[in-house]
DNA sequence: GTTCGTGCAAACGGTTTGCAACAAT
DNA sequence: ATTGTTGCAAACCGTTTGCACGAAC
């Protein structure tokens, strides 16, 4: 990692209140910067490349931290295990079935309607799951 | 259970090409009627009131055979648990931030549009899923 | 008598927790 | 000194699986 991008990371945790740690800036590194939308133990693996001593229990406790504070959206869009996505704005999701793969899809792709408008909910926030497979004709 | 409803279930379980035993028909009885978007564990409750014999197998495998033959959705809406969702007709959901409660939203209650132009993406099922709390103050 | 369904208990996998060592302030 | 952070291992909990018994055709 370059001192530069090392100094953007520090200084991205500070401004979210926490503590820069070693092992918070290696994760900070792979899991703020990414499309991936990776589980726990995906983090752990891509983390302890470059940082082979780091516990799951650090990569759990971060991941959690993080999603706290703002950095980080947890997901649970599939059985078994929660995902993070580092795009914390509203923004909606389609699910590979075939893959499991998860991909972002742009909030202004999607008009959705009405949702304030619930009666008896106090609405905090709302995504659209979209469901199925990549398309094999018209892949762009 | 009255011998007409079990008549009704078990020709319902029938139709669908599942062999109804008494803990399939104990099953369906809760969980083909219910909103309450029961986890296998809550069903497992439930049905040993009448049922006191059911292991908790029968209730997984019972719950899966059930959805693969379409009488019920499996929902993956917060961590740690599949619920399932009588309702197999398109609709959202809501979750209650507070108490994880998941309550039906109608199809038409939310106006989605464009989903069906999502570039590459040939899709299956698509549905919001809102997070918030019930509104104290216009509670009907 | 072969297939299907059930119950039990053990296994499994993702996540959490308790605790002791250590680092930062 | 006090507080915060880490690593390890064990615990936890929802779910799945292997297997033997029993029921249904």
């Amino acid at each position: 990692m370059q001192p530069d991008r090392q100094q953007i990371l520090i200084e991205r945790l500070e401004r979210a209140g926490v503590r820069p740690s070693a092992q918070r800036v290696a994760i900070a590194d792979y899991v703020l910067d990414t499309e991936d939308h990776p589980t726990a133990d995906r983090v752990w693996q891509v983390v302890r490349e470059s940082f082979p001593m780091v516990s799951r229990a650090t990569i759990y406790n971060t991941l959690q931290l993080f999603a706290e504070c703002g950095l980080l959206k947890s997901l649970v869009l599939a059985e078994g295990s929660v995902v993070y996505d580092p795009k914390v704005e509203p923004h909606h999701h389609f699910v590979d079935d075939a893959t499991g793969a998860i991909q972002d899809i742009p909030w202004q792709a999607i008009r959705v309607g009405k949702v304030e408008d619930l009666p008896g909910i106090e609405v905090r926030d709302y995504m659209v799951v979209v469901r199925g497979t990549r398309s094999t004709a018209k892949r762009r």
